[in-house]
DNA sequence: CAACATCCGTAGTGATCGCTACAGAAAGAG
DNA sequence: CTCTTTCTGTAGCGATCACTACGGATGTTG
């Protein structure tokens, strides 16, 4: 019933593929860079994995995952500036580490709108159940203000792509946190 | 001297030309892609323009010029504030306007950084001369507030080429003008 | 008019694209 | 061991890539 065993590392090679569509988009990366990459010849990429497309769906599965798990620590955060704060700040690291490609697959990537939309949602219910706490004023439009953080992150994406330092990239995170909206006055505190 | 006369307009051959690459980029438009966007054959468009990279950058200078009329009509606006309102609501409209492709060449092609630069460098003037003219406080970043004011607008390109709607684009321009420091208290108005 | 310069379309260059037919190698099942 | 099953690499499929050689068409110039 069993035959040859493969001969690479499955989730090894997926790694790689990652890494790949990351640096070099969808459009821009090709089945040779890939198997150069992966370590593999072509029929074997296409026993393991399908076709291109279907990789490039395992990859973004594995992208977004390891993007949401940060967003839902950032969401976990007790308020939503903190929260923003978080998440601008990650971006701006993960988007100019060294270690990995630059800038950011999820959200620069054409087809992958349903990841960005699914971050949107996330940013969306984060900044609701802000409104209900009482962190953020109730006359804030959560969705303006989902879409603008997705929108920034972009935009980081695309200036860490351009060159732009970290030192840059982070000044753009800290600007973009002066439009979340300071928490409405709690009960006045005692003048200092 | 002269030979036979070309027989297709260079000048509309090249709008052709900008509408073909502003919608598919650089990477993303073929040769064949251009000619029939053209309607001329390939040996005309070698011999017309030189080769793909050259007329590319034709198509940029074309862009890029138009783009900075807007900029700089924006950036005539009296205080930073409003140069920054016109500017994020000129960017809105153009990128979700029907009538041409989706998004922005010059912000998403990658190849354009010299010009993303040239804009940001643009902003940076505009808001030291606000600081200079006391209509934005003195400790505001310039580089930063440009940096991020690029990073949103990208962010609006992709937005629009993810499919939202104007509305939401607008919404995301309205959000960011909370970015810009409101001005330093001018001479004391009167109580209302 | 003839001579010349330039442009036109056809047709095809070698390279690379995503993908696969094929045959041999390497494992478990009997 | 043999048989079966699956994976392996080589080698190559048709399509498309950016680009161009070539010969005929179409102008201006003398």
């Amino acid at each position: 019933m069993a035959g040859r065993p493969r001969s690479f590392d499955r989730g090894t090679a997926l790694a790689a593929a990652v890494e790949q569509f990351w640096r070099t988009g969808y459009e821009g990366t090709s089945i040779s860079a890939l198997v150069r990459a992966m370590g593999i010849t072509p029929p074997s990429l296409y026993a393991a994995f399908g076709d291109k497309a279907q990789l490039f769906g395992e990859v973004a599965e594995v992208y977004a995952a390891r993007t949401l798990e940060g967003v839902d620590q950032a969401c976990a955060l007790p308020t939503v500036r903190e929260a923003v704060a978080r998440m601008l700040d990650d971006t701006a690291r993960v988007h100019t580490d060294p270690g990995t490609p630059l800038g950011c697959l999820l959200l620069t990537e054409p087809r992958l709108d349903g990841q960005r939309d699914a971050v949107r949602r996330r940013l969306v219910d984060r900044i609701e159940r802000g409104i209900a706490d009482g962190d953020v004023p109730a006359d804030v439009d959560a969705g303006a203000l989902a879409s603008f953080l997705v929108a920034v992150m972009r935009g980081m994406s695309g200036a860490a792509r351009d060159g732009a330092s970290a030192e840059e990239v982070h000044a753009v995170a800290r600007t973009a946190l002066a439009a979340v909206p300071a928490p409405p006055a709690p009960p006045a505190p005692p003048a200092p």
